[in-house]
DNA sequence: TATGAATGAGCATTCATTCAT
DNA sequence: GATGAATGAATGCTCATTCAT
């Protein structure tokens, strides 16, 4: 490999992982006080840069708060992707099952990510979120459930609703009382949604 | 009644009014733009009266905006507390699902203030919310119909969470498409948390 | 006159004042260092109020600057206007005569203004300028006296420009040398517009 | 010559070559911009450079804009030096039309500076400029033409301002028609400023 | 010498808050 | 109590300048 080759792939993994490093600042930030306690100023110093510099990587101040979204997002769609993909030839409640336990897991290791995912959905930063990727997946997931017949057609339309509220709310629940998303969160959720609280 | 006492009461009429007329102005603008999108100013007008009478009712911008939570939590919390009252002596499906019913109803004629207080939450504006009071009184209900052996013990802690996010899911969704919150879909809610979406 | 009549007047001069002491410390700065020598902040501070202020006037920065030129137009433009206008029954020699010395009477009394305006011409600040209203001005007189036979067809294009640009010079320079625009000077111009500098 | 200095040759003379890019970006920048549309960023970019490399060329960003004032000042001084040397032994007038006519021919060939130098001229952004340049020049032809009694003693002081003024209007009502400096204009300005447009 | 990322001072602008009337 | 002009701290953003590579 050349000198100058060698020299560009460093700049552009330096380049990297300042942007990262910004993002991150970011995120951290607004998980511990909301987009409104993040003021530039405060990001660049918890990166370790100077304010100018966020603009050397970010068009601007809503261009950064999208390129965090987007980085999750490049990192958990595929995740959530894989985790409706999976266990197509198992019947669905195995599938749902799967799903969610799977989607904890991913959530596991991005928590402060997910507060902020959640906290801020309803501000559409970006066209695209990963909240969406959830829902859709979500979605997905019922529509091949009323299609085997294991759900009723009529649940159709609040069935949806209530796996996304309630993982949701169970989410929230352990992120505040730091504790782990665990599979029995995830058994217990699906059973509800399928079989019902009924004793 | 003396001259001066009737006096003071049409001024604490008059004061009564003009502080909700502060407090639905900064509700309109809260619903319509969000939090930041609503500067002093602007409540100022839309209420019609100048800045600097905000304070002469409200110690600073934050008492403002908690003045409105509990405002409308001082309406709220009655009816929530009478819904969950009702039906002492019903069986837990149908405490639960009058409950749901009435809060829709509930609901219905605030949706402004549900939307603002919805995705407000996790913001903790003030100290007790209307939030809080919907959560206690699933919780509530929860309790009792495990204490009855409605509710399988297993899914004390989670049913709770199941319900309070399907509620939020389906109310967004709803004021989202601008549409009624309608028994039909409370009775969905609850047909699922006690009995679940299987065919 | 009723008292709040009074008050609104008092208010309403008040803000007369407040806004022309911005206006003349904006024309103060600009004349001695330029547009780009004038921010904010100095302005501010040599008109004695809070850059906070200037908003209470002025939408924006652009629009304190038109609003200077707009001002000092608003004055100008019915003098120049007048100028233009006397003398009708005159020759035309001596209604530019008349023209060119009072249009120096007139500058005599904004020359910081005219030097402002005379530089920052070519930036367009504003859709209808003093420069404007003089070019216009010194276009209807040559064209009646192109009318009236005084002024020969051949130059009816280029006199406008030779009056204009010499005025221009002679005022610039007399600013620069902080001498007064004497009406001799009035006269040299035209002299030499009508018959040549020649023996 | 030695290997060395041959290479010390070709070494400035590229040297020359990037300096030049430099300032033409700058020129054109200025020229379509102003002054402050065009940072240094911006004047790299167009001359292909990085931003760094001026700082190789030029001290600062005003040193920069000084050397492009410089640059072609070289180059524009002794044309105007030869325009007014030319026909020493002509009248005046011939000698005056003559001026103003080689002077257009220069300017055709750097519109773009002279409308830049022209926009710029009272900035003295440089201790002594192209403009000051026209200026002696002019007043030599005229001081000459007193001499040797063509012009009006009583002219002396006004004539080179009606001439310089005279000429910077046409040539910027040209440069904003896009059309050339004719030498028709040349001579309409100079019958004018010796005979007068009476009819 | 060339590069371009990093820097931070400087600017325009917003807005909660104060206070004289 | 009501008013709204005045205030200035805080924020996002630009850009000349520096410097390690």
């Amino acid at each position: 490999m050349s000198v100058s080759s060698v020299r560009s792939q460093l700049r552009s993994q330096l380049r990297e992982s300042v942007s990262t490093a910004i993002l991150e600042a970011a995120e951290d930030l607004i998980a511990a006080k909301g987009l409104a306690g993040a003021p530039l100023l405060q990001i660049a110093k918890r990166a370790g840069v100077a304010v100018g510099t966020l603009y050397n990587y970010f068009e601007d101040r809503d261009a950064l708060i999208r390129a965090l979204f987007e980085m999750r997002r490049a990192t958990l769609r595929p995740q959530v992707r894989a985790a409706v993909g999976k266990g197509a030839e198992l019947p669905f409640e195995d599938r749902l099952r799967g799903f969610v336990r799977d989607l904890f897991e991913v959530y596991e290791t991005h928590r402060k990510f997910i507060k902020v995912a959640i906290e801020t959905e309803h501000l559409r930063l970006s066209s695209s979120t990963t909240s969406q990727d959830i829902h859709a997946a979500i979605a997905e997931l019922v529509k091949s459930g009323v299609k085997e017949r294991a759900i009723a057609a009529a649940h159709a339309e609040i069935l949806p609703l209530v796996i996304a509220g309630s993982l949701r709310a169970v989410v929230l629940k352990r992120i505040a009382e730091n504790k782990k998303l665990a599979a029995a969160d995830a058994d217990a959720l699906v059973t509800i949604a399928l079989d019902g609280a009924r004793r």
